[in-house]
DNA sequence: TCCATTGTTCGAATATTATCGAACAACTGA
DNA sequence: TCAGTTGTTCGATAATATTCGAACAATGGA
């Protein structure tokens, strides 16, 4: 399994970030990684198929948001928390605080 | 000229509003309105055609980053900041103060 | 009233995205 | 080595967005 390939800091695009968050599953996905800081791919579906899965989170892996490596079978996915802080000072937080109401 | 329909903040939609500012375009012209306060629609196109323009007004009027009002034959557009404020705290300052790089 | 200015709306072409089944690849355990 | 599990990649389809010319609407001034 070779390892997927995420962008340093330097090259994560605000809009790019935006565009990925503008998603419904995506920004669920997102606050679910908040939480729990690990997850694999089969904890983050809601049921929907894996090949819709897969493209989301390449969305949220080339935008810079999330971060995954296999373990085994599986692959594991966390939120790049301080690179997106180094980048996007306070963008998540502001993002995360909303709790939609 | 009747005037448009500007959401209550209460309907703000968080993925409607990072949807709105992952294009450049509409983006440069937040970041534009955020420095100045107050600006046309023809200060703010950068050489844009003009239906292109307005098509990308609308969807930062719809998303309720922008207001937009009649004077004299032009329209002017304004942040709604404390609006953004109230519904999604810290998040317009957190985009505005990246200044890419 | 006639005309120039400023934007909106309409319609169509183009481009991007989302979705999902099917086939494939990597790993683990028996 | 064979089978089961977990995801990825491919390919096609449907839905959405972007772009922009052309026609239209509202306003203000001569």
């Amino acid at each position: 399994m070779r390892p997927f390939k995420h962008p340093h800091p330097d090259d994560f695009v605000l809009e790019r970030v935006l565009y990925a968050l503008s998603d419904p599953v995506r920004l669920e996905i997102v606050r679910h990684l908040a939480q729990v800081a690990e997850a694999s791919c089969g904890e983050l579906d809601g049921g929907r198929p894996k090949s819709s899965m897969s493209h989301h989170f390449r969305v949220l892996r080339d935008s810079g948001l999330v971060c995954t490596y296999g373990v085994g079978t599986t692959h594991m996915n966390s939120l790049r928390r301080a690179d997106l802080e180094s980048r996007f000072p306070g963008l998540l937080q502001a993002i995360l605080d909303n709790t939609d109401a």
